[in-house]
DNA sequence: CTTGACACAGAACATTCGTTCGATTATAAT
DNA sequence: ATTATAATCGAACGAATGTTCTGTGTCAAG
């Protein structure tokens, strides 16, 4: 609630809900500084960063005036909607280490329609990839990917595999093959390799992918 | 009316209309300027000036943003949730047929959320691609992609292509090369074709491309 | 045919804009 | 006392922004 924003927080919100209230466009960071007392516009930034972790406002980045409000409706909207999944975002999945079991920070979520995805869709959880290293799946730098926390997955699927040995994670199609796991890359142009079962750990299934262009 | 608008000054009200529905706050010039195919700042303040003559909207001098609708109907409700976008769902995007215009059928929509796109999240829509013959764009059969309207795009952008010789859609990367047109494949393995510029129909930017795994 | 108004267009410019960087101070935890 | 984090701050920067200026083309009126 406001009561629990320092004091200079609580100043910025008001300053923009009246800013708000008449002009129908958001202030810039100059605007709200003049307003309260505050020269420095990373100050600024500060300020509204932390009013958009708490959930008060929502940043647009790099853009003028890229800001908007979050009014406090009631937080059962969402649930009242069953055609949207609100699927947890853990943070980043890279080559040198195991994917992340719980968000880095806070609450954050991706919100998908339903209808994107098949009967199943408990367990999910959003990773966005960095780094060029999951490139033989046909996955790149920047993308977002949805998985299901599964340990173990059908021949030819998708999953998100810690080496132990030589201790990475990749993205392949996994076959179940004797005491052996062949790892297929999704880049038809590239060969499979061959690990020892127990050295294979199945951190997630994916099961979608999702390419920002711009 | 909006009947006595010139086409142009139409389509500058309606993307303010869909921009603010969207964003909540009003778009740049240049932003105008990208939807609506006109690269001259001074042309759409122009419009803007003309649509402010005739009680549309009113302008803030100098300040970036600065416009308001002047609201003719009753106060939207804004959405509760900001976070999330409500893009239309179109249909499908086939090679034998330009893009869809209107829904097949009813209000679909794709839920996404915002924060899977840039800063400019006007004027969206959703296609299911139908077929293989996308595959060239490195896109499947199945995949859902998210467009722009857009009748032009920047050198190296991906777009829905409509070409009037041979009547087919594409999905590439675009380059304009004097009086030809240059539409480049994404995957590499494979050469651009050239095409006359005045055979080309750009219907819409790729913004985001989404692939179901299961 | 000439003229003026309107519609359209691009380039250049000064100013504004948000981010980044480096810094200091205050506070909390060890 | 030390260390880490949060809060605070100003300067500099590259990019974005709207305005101004100049120009062309179209059309209607005289």
């Amino acid at each position: 609630m406001n009561a629990e924003l320092p004091t200079r927080q609580q100043r910025v919100r008001s300053f923009l809900e009246e800013y708000l209230e008449s002009n129908e466009y958001p202030p810039t960071l100059r605007e709200i500084g003049r307003a309260i007392g505050v020269k420095s516009t990373s100050l600024i930034s500060y300020y509204l960063d932390q009013l958009e972790e708490r959930g008060y406002l929502v940043r647009q980045r790099s853009v003028s005036r890229g800001l908007r409000l979050v009014r406090r409706d009631s937080p059962r909207e969402l649930k009242a909607r069953p055609e949207i999944l609100s699927i947890p975002y853990l943070g980043h999945i890279v080559a040198s280490a195991p994917v992340p079991i719980e968000p880095l920070s806070g609450d954050e979520s991706v919100e998908l329609s339903r209808a994107l995805f098949g009967a199943n869709t408990a367990n999910l959880f959003a990773l966005t990839v960095k780094g060029d290293s999951m490139i033989d799946a046909l996955i790149h730098d920047g993308d977002t990917i949805i998985l299901r926390h599964q340990e173990r997955v059908e021949n030819g699927e998708m999953a998100a595999v810690w080496l132990d040995e030589p201790g990475e994670t990749t993205l392949k199609k996994v076959y179940y093959e004797g005491r052996q796991v062949r790892l297929q890359p999704a880049n038809p142009s590239m060969g499979p390799i061959y690990v020892p079962e127990d050295n294979v750990r199945v951190q997630g299934k994916v099961v979608m992918v999702i390419r920002q262009l711009e």
